[in-house]
DNA sequence: CACGGTGCCTGAGAGC
DNA sequence: TGCTCTCAGGCACCGT
């Protein structure tokens, strides 16, 4: 599942490969592929140069030498790769970009969206500011300069749901997923259930630290080779089995304490956690 | 306005 | 073996 620290290293790849480069080529294949909200069909950034690839939270998108940017948002099971033509096509392609000269060889290289499940989506869209309409009242995200930590802990202060549902919700910060929900909470010490009103600022500064930690050492293990970068999109990379303290692990025992990890069914998710150092 | 619940989607794995 | 069921969780949207 693509939280911020997957698409980070898609973004890294995707700025390595094919910044410079024009699209000469546009197809998608699947009705789910476009964004309902796109103002234009896939086929609008042929001709376009790719200038620059950005970031906010989970959402990803192309900076072009256009007054509109190419946004994508990989959803559940989406992966963006940058492959030669000749590559053999994946069975859940769902669209594709040609770029002018490849890297990979002397062949054209493609950028391919592949989405098992089609949670995710491509767009076109102008921009609002600095970023394009969607990503609009999306939070920024705590490996922003602009992050202003004070403001996040006051907000979620305020609240009076769940402290995980918090920091779920990507209009109060961006980035954080189900995955490093857990991982934050687990390393703050702190229940997911509790109430917002009920931690203190201390408290709540110290899960936000945690998370942009635990996201930290993900991107940093992303890797540095091209290859490795996308193994790692597919969720199951090195990362996952050696560094999740709880995710994924009911049953198990806690690192911290020796006790045994808790999963239980909440906000429509699963929630992991230890009982006995999370109170 | 704030918040909780639901729909979208497909393949892996469990259970019978 | 093969069928059916449950689960995974991103976001947008709807109802209270």
């Amino acid at each position: 599942m693509p939280e911020l620290p997957e698409v980070e290293t898609v973004r890294g790849g995707l700025n390595q490969y094919t910044v410079g480069k024009k699209i000469i080529g546009a197809e998608s294949y699947h009705p789910r592929a476009i964004k309902p909200g796109s103002i234009a069909p896939l086929q609008a950034v042929i001709g376009a140069k790719i200038q620059a690839v950005n970031r906010r939270g989970k959402f990803l998108w192309l900076r072009l030498d256009r007054e509109y940017a190419l946004v994508a948002h990989l959803g559940m099971s989406g992966q963006l790769l940058v492959q030669p033509a000749s590559a053999p096509q994946q069975s859940h392609l769902r669209a594709k970009l040609d770029l002018a000269g490849g890297f990979a060889s002397k062949q054209s290289d493609q950028i391919r969206f592949i989405d098992q499940r089609t949670f995710g989506w491509l767009s076109i869209e102008e921009y609002a500011g600095d970023v394009p309409t969607s990503v609009r009242h999306i939070a920024v995200d705590p490996f922003e300069a602009n992050f202003d930590i004070k403001k996040v802990v006051n907000k979620i202060k305020s609240k009076k749901c769940a402290i995980k549902t918090a920091i779920l919700n990507q209009e109060i910060l961006s980035g954080i997923g189900n995955i490093y929900a857990d991982e934050a909470l687990w390393r703050a010490r702190v229940h997911p259930e509790i109430i917002c009103e009920d931690l203190s600022e201390v408290e709540i500064k110290n899960i936000i630290t945690s998370a942009k930690r635990v996201m930290k050492s993900a991107i940093k293990s992303g890797g540095t080779s091209f290859d490795e970068q996308y193994k790692n999109v597919n969720g199951e990379s090195g990362y996952f089995s050696r560094s999740l303290k709880v995710y994924g692990r009911e049953g198990q025992r806690c690192a911290r304490c020796g006790g045994a990890i808790h999963r239980i069914a909440f906000a429509n998710r699963s929630s992991h956690f230890c009982p006995c150092c999370q109170r």
